[in-house]
RNA sequence: GCCCAUAUAGCUCAGUAGGUAGAGCACUUCCUUGGUAAGGAAGAGGUCACCGGUUCAAAUCCGGUUAUGGGCUCCA
């Protein structure tokens, strides 16, 4: 006599077992129609499983969050059915969930191409229109093993053969297709009403490079045509936000063959650079760290006792010149460990910070490569802090509010904390990796940030905590870091005095805030979709006249603006008015200054905003005092 | 690095039955001096990414290279 709880705290009682598909039943025949699955005391299961004990219930549906999910991971598996009915010697292997949609591996002899996208969207919609019951069963491993393998599934049965052997393997049935699957599923294929298959990939097998590669489709699904239809629409508009699409547009940067993953910068696109630069070398200035410079190149003898030249040389460039070989940095620390070397130190200066604008090349495989958010030659806001083991836990604390600070004051509230710990393949002693970890997990906790710890994914010198913001389209991207490192400074032989008057080798955290510059302002461009802050806008003003005669007023009137310091053009040119306001609200020029025969009569401006709003006739100074409010209030 | 796709004027793109290239915007010149998102006319502009092959003939077909894009792997 099961007694179920349902969420409005509601209380039903059954004569016997029944299925989640039952009580929906007997709430109404409504919601038994729009039943995906149910999640009792916290599982989701199958429509069709039996309750027979007392237990809470939520029945799923497409308004649930978890219900679209079942919804996707059904819809991977009917892309399998379809992919098998037109494919036959295809072999399935994985079809899980992500973000906004799933994905379906499979092993065929040739690549499939967009025009089979499009046929086995075909084939996926006739079997919905079929309405299959999707049915559950349960078959001892072994036996499961040996299924897939007389059906030709070579990577199933591998999949289950990973499987622990005590446990039994399930199988959904839907037509003629029978995959492998822990589920749970939609009732019947006819309750998948909003899909898209989106794009082929390569993937390789179990995710590892030395294995074959595999053919990843991508699809998306939704609860209902709606839902779909938005998502698409979010897509189409965020590709509009894309920087390497705004860096063309508003004549920020570009890139040419001659140099991949390096970026020519543009006046617009420096101009937001040195902003940026010159925000962070406040931040350097104000927070205790010393700004410093190292050369480009160092002999590669220094490379080799730091360990790049033995674990990176595969990415690093080189360059020879009178029998000497040097490398072209691809990182900045061993040289902030050479000007920390320059002195001897004693425990009371610690913790010692540097700072640098280092600029970086890395020979990054080409297919990585991504816009100016993952490219070869880069400059990180790159710090060093030289501590005792007991000023980690402060120093990770203080560095993660002076990033949340930065990051705020660029517009960015949504930042992902990834605590990476102790690899397999690591130096240093477990008890020094257990104080580091517990230093990092210790300096999080305190900023009260929620994170998500990477077991094993540490740097083998030492853990790290990552700081990752979003790009237009989802894709998170790693900006800041602080990583804790117990091999450098002893292999680059950095020391202190101690309290008792012996030598220590201080700990080193490597961090930054920014990380690439080239990448953080690929997402700043994203971020705000090229219509910058005032602050950050490479130009702020622009003085449109309205015929000739208003030429020698709007000049005085741009130098005035110059000698203030704002970053202002003016438009001189035969134009209409109309012209103007156009192109320069597409360039996304923050104020737009109008100058005619009132503005020179009454020594004023008509002032309008680049969203359109206008703000009337302003004297210049009133106009200023404006622009300093404005940038004043966004910092 | 791996899989797939793409590469035509400064930009965005046409150019499918191989027959030495087109549009819009931008650019130059002229007319227009016009008050808040495109005034008009004329002109100039391309070794169709690069190298090789097939062919009487290649932007178009084939092979290779490079770069870019979407993923995978990697990211000290």
């Amino acid at each position: 006599m099961p007694v179920i709880t349902l969420p409005d705290g509601s209380q039903r009682e059954y004569s016997q077992a029944v299925t989640v598909m039952d009580i929906a039943q007997s709430i109404g025949s409504g919601l038994a129609k729009a039943t995906l699955a149910g999640k009792v005391n916290g599982k989701i299961i199958d429509a069709s499983s039996l309750i027979d004990f007392d237990a809470d219930l939520q029945i799923l549906t497409t308004k649930d969050a978890e219900g679209v999910d079942v919804i996707r991971h059904s819809t991977a598996h009917l892309l399998a059915h379809a992919v098998k009915q037109l494919f036959p010697e295809a072999q399935v292997t994985i079809g899980p969930v992500i973000e906004n949609g799933f994905y379906y591996d499979f092993a065929y002899h040739r690549p499939f191409t967009p025009d089979d996208l499009a046929v086995i969207e075909q084939k996926m919609q006739a079997l919905v229109d079929a309405d299959f019951i999707i049915k559950r069963s349960v078959l001892p491993r072994v036996d499961a093993v040996s299924f897939f393998k007389n059906q030709g599934e070579a990577y199933k049965a591998e999949i289950i053969q990973s499987i622990p052997s005590d446990e039994d393997v399930s199988l959904y049935e839907q037509g003629d297709f029978i995959d492998l699957c822990r589920g749970p599923h939609v009732p019947s294929t006819g309750k998948l009403k909003a899909f898209k298959l989106m794009k082929i990939a390569g993937a390789y097998w179990r995710g590892d490079s030395n294995n074959e590669m595999l053919q990843r489709i991508y699809g998306t699904a939704w609860g209902d045509k709606k839902e779909l239809q938005e998502y698409l629409h979010r897509l189409e508009e965020a590709e509009k936000r894309d920087h390497r699409k705004i860096g063309k547009q508003l004549d920020l940067f570009h890139t040419q063959e001659e140099a991949p993953g390096m970026v020519f910068w543009h006046a617009k696109g420096w101009t937001i650079w040195q902003t940026v630069e010159q925000y962070m070398r406040q931040v350097y200035r104000h927070n205790g760290y010393q700004e410093i410079r190292c050369p480009q190149i160092l002999d590669v003898s220094l490379w080799k006792a730091s360990g790049h030249w033995d674990n990176f040389q595969e990415n690093m460039f080189f360059t020879g010149s009178e029998n000497r070989e040097y490398a072209v940095k691809p990182m900045n620390c061993p040289g902030h460990v050479q000007v920390f070397n320059q002195h001897l130190h004693s425990y009371r200066e610690l913790p010692i910070r540097f700072g640098e604008f280092g600029s970086c090349h890395r020979n990054e495989p080409s297919g990585t490569l991504h816009g100016i958010m993952r490219v070869r030659s880069f400059t990180q806001d790159d710090g060093h802090i030289f501590c005792t083991e007991d000023q980690i836990q402060q120093e990770v604390a203080r560095f993660i509010s002076l990033l949340q600070k930065v990051y705020l004051d660029f517009g960015f509230t949504d930042i992902i904390y990834k605590l990476s710990t102790r690899p397999e393949k690591r130096l240093g002693t477990d008890d020094i990796w257990d104080k580091a970890e517990n230093a990092l997990a210790a300096a999080l906790s305190s900023q009260e940030t929620a994170y998500q710890l990477q077991p094993g994914e540490g740097a083998f010198y030492g853990p790290k905590i990552e700081f990752s913001l979003k790009d237009c389209i989802g894709r998170v991207w790693q900006c800041g870091t602080i990583q804790v490192d117990f091999s450098m400074p002893s292999r680059l032989g950095a020391t202190y005095i101690a309290e008792d008057g012996s030598k220590h080798v201080p700990v080193m955290l490597h961090r930054a805030i920014l990380g690439s510059l080239e990448r953080f302002i690929g997402i700043l461009i994203e971020q705000h979709a090229g219509t910058f802050p005032l602050w950050l806008a490479p130009i702020q003003v622009i003085l449109l006249t309205i015929a000739d005669r208003h030429a020698d007023y709007a000049n005085q009137l741009l130098q005035d603006l110059e000698k203030q310091g704002f970053r202002a053009k003016i438009d001189l040119r035969n134009e209409k008015i109309g012209f103007k306001i156009r192109e320069h609200s597409i360039q996304r020029i923050p104020y737009m200054l109008v100058i005619g025969d009132k503005e020179l009569e009454e020594n004023k401006i008509t002032v309008r905003t680049q969203k359109g709003q206008d703000l009337g006739s302003l004297t210049i100074h009133e106009f200023t005092n404006q622009l300093n409010q404005d940038i004043a209030d966004k910092k």
